[in-house]
This record gives structure tokens, sequence and C-alpha cells, in this order.
DNA sequence: GCGACAG
DNA sequence: ATCTTGTCGC
């Protein structure tokens, strides 16, 4: 049985495994150019910002819109909101996430009118079958450091992570190979771990650290990330009628 | 053929 | 990601 082929803009068409091959061509090239070191001063770090997505489909086509909000670091107010929206053409292939999301993530970075010192995705960094997961391929993009952190935890080469302690900033680090891939963390007592991983220009420790210190009793998840899922979905309720 | 699979 | 209400618990 033949790949069901994928439209991608005007009339162009490949089928899945094209697509699969020529997007690990392209994971693989970004690979060298990675530094999990810290590329700033902690110190400095003022606008951070958190990237997702949400989507809704429309008589077979995929829609999605892109929120990104900007929060200062110390006060944790919301600094700005914009966002993006528009037909998806890239279908969702587990490892290649970025390549569906991009398009709208950068329409959405060109309307802020304070570049952000960091961002915060929604999904996976260095945790990722490449090391190429969208926090870290997004960076090469954005030109900042970034931070990957998931929900839910993308099983690689069979490895299963290791359940933290059940308190407040526990953590195990996920090791594959002799190598860190990312960190299992706990955020809130009682509540289930987040994966947070490097994206690019930061190392693991000041990632957990800067997303600890993004936590409040509200989620479990990192203030940015969340603020942007929590937009997302008001725009698709506008945007969708 | 079957299961796995960030969002 | 999305489809979906109430409900158990802190």
């Amino acid at each position: 049985m033949e790949s069901k082929p994928y439209v991608l803009e005007h009339g162009t068409e490949f089928d899945k495994e094209t697509l699969i091959q020529e997007f690990s061509n392209i994971q693989s090239e970004l690979l060298p150019k990675v530094k999990l070191e810290n590329h700033f001063q902690k110190d400095e770090l003022q606008l951070i910002a958190g990237v997702d997505l949400a989507y809704w489909d429309v008589n077979d086509t995929m829609y999605g819109t892109c929120c990104i909000v900007v929060i200062d670091y110390h006060t944790k107010e919301v600094v700005e909101k914009v966002y993006s929206y528009g037909v998806i053409t890239i279908p969702y292939i587990p490892g290649f996430l970025a390549f569906r999301e991009l398009p709208l993530i950068l329409e959405a970075v060109e309307k802020l009118t304070k570049l952000p010192d960091l961002y915060m995705f929604d999904g996976n960094g260095y945790l990722h079958y490449r090391h190429m997961g969208i926090a870290t391929h997004a960076s090469f993009f954005l030109n900042k450091p970034t931070i990957g952190v998931a929900k839910s935890y993308l099983k690689i080469q069979g490895i299963d992570f290791i359940m933290p302690e059940n308190r407040m900033g526990a953590y195990t680090d996920i090791v594959i190979n002799n190598e860190v891939y990312g960190r299992t963390l706990r955020t809130t007592k009682n509540v289930k771990p987040i994966f947070v991983s490097c994206g690019n220009w930061i190392d693991l420790d000041t990632s957990t650290e800067i997303v600890m210190n993004c936590i409040n009793k509200e989620s479990r998840l990192p203030i940015p990330v969340r603020l942007a899922d929590l937009e997302t979905h008001k725009m698709r309720k506008q945007l969708s009628r």
C-alpha cells in the first residue's frame, strides 16, 4: 500500500516517507550546532516567552493558532501576548513536531515588540530521537536560548523514565547510552511530573532552575507555557466561529 | 501484522 | 492535539 500524499503548499505533494527522509536530513545537519552551555548571564534574564499551539478543523482542513505569552521573569507579570493562525499543511509525525508548528511560531514571533531573552516550548528539546525536538530546532530561528517542557514522555530506545520522589523540585535524569537527554521533574507535590530538556544555548541545571522559578500553585507547568496554553484555547474559540 | 507515538 | 460532564479530593 502506498503512503498517503500530503499537500504542503500550492499543489506540491509529498509522500510521508519522503518527508521523513528530508526532515531527518535537516535535523542531522542542525545537530552539530547545538551547545548545551549558557550563552547568557543568569542575572540578565528579564523576558521569558511561552509558546503553544491549538488546532481545529473545518471541512477536513486543519487550522492552528500559535500564541506566545511573554512574562517578566522576576514579577511574573504578563508583558506581551501575540498570536498567529492559519492552515496547517504538515502532518503530525512523532519526532518531527517542529516542521508542523514552526511556520505559525515564526509568524507570531514577528509580531513581538520586545524580543524575549529565552523561549519555553510545549514539547521536547534535546530529549528527542536525534536531539532535535521543537525547542532545539526552533532556537536556530529565534537565536535565543530555549527550553523544552513536555507533559508526556517520549520513549527513546525503549528507555523508561524513573519516577522522582513525591516532593516539589525532585527530579531524575533521563540517561540513554550514557548521555543525559533530559530530566523528569516534579514541579508540584502529588502531581505527575513534567519532562524538561535543554533546547539550545543553556544547560540542564539552569533549565531546571528557570522552570522551577516559574511554577506557582495554579499548575504543574511553568507560567509562560501554561498561559500560552490557555491563550491558544481562547483564540481557537474566537477564530473557529 | 502489531504496537508505539512530544503535540 | 481533539472529542467531553461530572465528580472525587485537597
